[in-house]
DNA sequence: GCGACAG
DNA sequence: ATCTTGTCGC
């Protein structure tokens, strides 16, 4: 799909509105493998500061998982947090932080939800539709789905209404297990094992990790000039 | 009606 | 997400 910018940008906050833009974004998801071999993985995350929200992009080499570059963009808030419709409130700040980038990434890995998503729109899914670009979702909490409780190092299936939708992985012994689920244009077993290869002992996988540590870097930044 | 609910 | 130090445990 081509890039919409009223699809990260609704004219209306109405819900119906906004369901609608999801039933289109749903209606695109791809959950098949769709990309060739990876060398770069970009990981996005987010930090806010009063009404301000900070995203930032990192792109790294997937086999050595060494930066090869950031960005990052500062906005205003222009829509609130409701479960369920992150995407409006982070989409569009994300993709133009991506946008900031020299290279272009193989795959995007996004903090938060792909398919696992009472409408299958969250917010990895939603842009990757938009940017069409491969992309995964990881959150540290179950939006909707059930699964059992990992051992660790294992991975077990999400379910929602009787379909696999991403999975419950315990990444090491002393973290809760994180959600981990295709957002776009990549399978159920593609993103776990993709997901995998970007574990370094911790909890996140180094896309998330690094992005999150970047913000939050920013934002200290920040409050260090303007107290 | 009540509770749950990514970041 | 954000407000925040030390502290228990592997």
């Amino acid at each position: 799909m081509k890039t919409g910018a009223g699809l990260l940008d609704p004219k209306s906050h109405s819900p119906e509105f906004l369901r609608d833009i999801q039933a289109k974004i749903a209606a695109s998801v791809s959950t098949e493998d769709e990309f060739g071999n990876l060398e770069t993985i970009a990981g996005s995350d987010c930090a806010f500061l009063g009404d301000l929200i900070i995203c930032g992009v990192i792109l790294l080499d997937y086999d050595t998982m060494d930066v090869i570059e950031r960005t990052h963009v500062i906005r205003k808030i222009n829509f609130p947090y409701i479960p369920t419709y992150l995407s409006f409130r982070e989409g569009k700040p994300i993709v133009d932080a991506l946008s900031g980038l020299k290279g272009k990434p193989d795959l995007l890995m996004v903090d938060g939800c792909g398919i696992n998503h009472p409408r299958k729109a969250g917010l990895a899914s939603h842009i990757g539709v938009v940017t069409d670009m491969p992309a995964i979702g990881i959150a540290k909490k179950v939006l909707c789905g059930v699964a059992d409780k990992p051992e660790t190092g294992e991975a077990n299936p999400l379910l929602f209404q009787g379909q696999q939708v991403g999975w419950l992985l315990k990444t090491n012994k002393r973290s809760n297990p994180i959600v981990v689920a295709p957002g776009h244009r990549i399978s159920l077993n593609t993103c776990l094992e993709v997901t995998r290869k970007c574990l370094r002992g911790y909890k996140l996988p180094e896309p998330t990790r690094l992005a999150h540590m970047y913000v939050n870097e920013i934002k200290r930044e920040m409050l260090k000039d303007e107290p």
